[in-house]
DNA sequence: TGGCGTTTTAAACGTATGTTTGAAACACTT
DNA sequence: AAGTGTTTCAAACATACGTTTAAAACGCCA
């Protein structure tokens, strides 16, 4: 019990402290009062800095990478050779997201805003880490993307996935000020599903787009 | 002349170095090496590492706004009273930014990369500073997105528009890595005009989007 | 209960950081 | 050329960091 308890705690409070001040910014010094474990502890537990942030991801993104291999194997088989629909694919990802942190919604929000970090922070240890460990899932899915839109070029789908990409990744790691805006400009407060609601129909549009630049 | 060399010299140095490695990751002697300056420096012509960062995002916003604001007046006494159109206020502001480092097109890819760090690294002291020394005409953009839109509810429009501003922020956040991809991907060099170019159509069709969730 | 591997602890280590200092070098007016 | 305000410089300062250490405490099986 001692050390599942000592570890668990300081993924806890990493995964916290990281979300809210990014990775050079949080000391091990602030994870462990935060943990109320021995500083030396993260040293013992994970071996490194380094190697904790790797930590945090694997623990959400394990069980989340399985559940979507799980969800696409199982639409693949419903689909028996028909193409993808796009609508469905961007549900079958939210979904999964959405149901693998159903019990503490606010802890999607947090790993959202890590993986905006991770983009955006040097670590590039980490992007070696995440692409080496869940990189298939996201080329499958890339793939089923592809099905489903058979009349765009290479080219436009390219790029217009990665504008996707883009406006979901800036929509969720900023979701928790976003909905407070929301409420302050429109006196209707929302949570991640709502935003999600609104998300999806704009990605689809986007994607599938026949105005000329 | 000596005032100005330094200082210039540092701010160089530091706006590459910030765009590559991040604000925290990037030490005074990191930059002060690299300008060619003493150490003292830094604190000497700008006060502080804090006010430093300001400078750089001051140096670049301060023409570009100006700019802006310059053109958007045009536009709007060009429409006498017509409603703005949305590709068309998307082309300036682009046209505006392209322009605004046209004689160094990679500064504003370094630039963009700065603004991506200011919201994603802590630095609440920069979106502080930003809101307040440039907040006004992003308002003013924003009105005129509004009068583009009239068929939009304020719900749809305020979420579409922030998801405009991430798929935005986070390709040319990233564009150098992009493009590299996109060669890599589809045999096709590309520059930052060019992802442009693909991004507006995005952006418009998803801000348009009459798909139902 | 005694012994042993695991875990926790307080303290220290070496290094790097932002900032300050006071003297030296410089530019420019009188 | 002397004097004055500005800028540069090498050095030091205080602080914070990630990591290591060696002893103490603990948990558990014999």
């Amino acid at each position: 019990m001692a050390q599942k308890d000592t570890a668990r705690s300081i993924l806890d409070a990493a995964e916290e402290l990281f979300s809210e001040r990014g990775f050079a910014e949080t000391s091990l010094r602030n994870i462990t009062t935060k943990a109320d474990v021995n500083l030396a502890a993260v040293n013992y537990h994970f071996g490194s800095k380094k190697s904790l942030i790797q930590a945090v991801f694997a623990r959400f993104l394990n069980p989340f990478v399985a559940e979507l291999d799980k969800v696409l194997s199982r639409y693949e088989r419903e689909l028996e050779g028909r193409p993808a629909d796009l609508m469905m694919l961007l549900r079958l990802l939210s979904d999964t997201a959405l149901s693998s942190a159903a019990d503490k919604p606010q802890r999607l929000n947090i790993f959202m805003r890590l993986l905006g970090l991770a983009y955006s922070q040097g670590q590039g240890h980490l992007r070696r880490f995440l692409r080496l460990e869940y990189g298939h899932v996201f080329l499958r899915y890339s793939d089923l993307l592809t099905q489903s839109t058979p009349e765009l070029s290479d080219e436009d789908r390219f790029w217009r996935v990665h504008f996707m990409l883009g406006a979901t990744m800036f929509t969720l790691n900023g979701v928790d000020s976003l909905t407070a805006m929301a409420e302050h400009d429109l006196g209707k407060p929302a949570v991640t599903a709502d935003v999600i609601n609104h998300l999806l129909p704009f990605l689809a549009s986007g994607l599938q787009s026949s105005i000329r630049g």
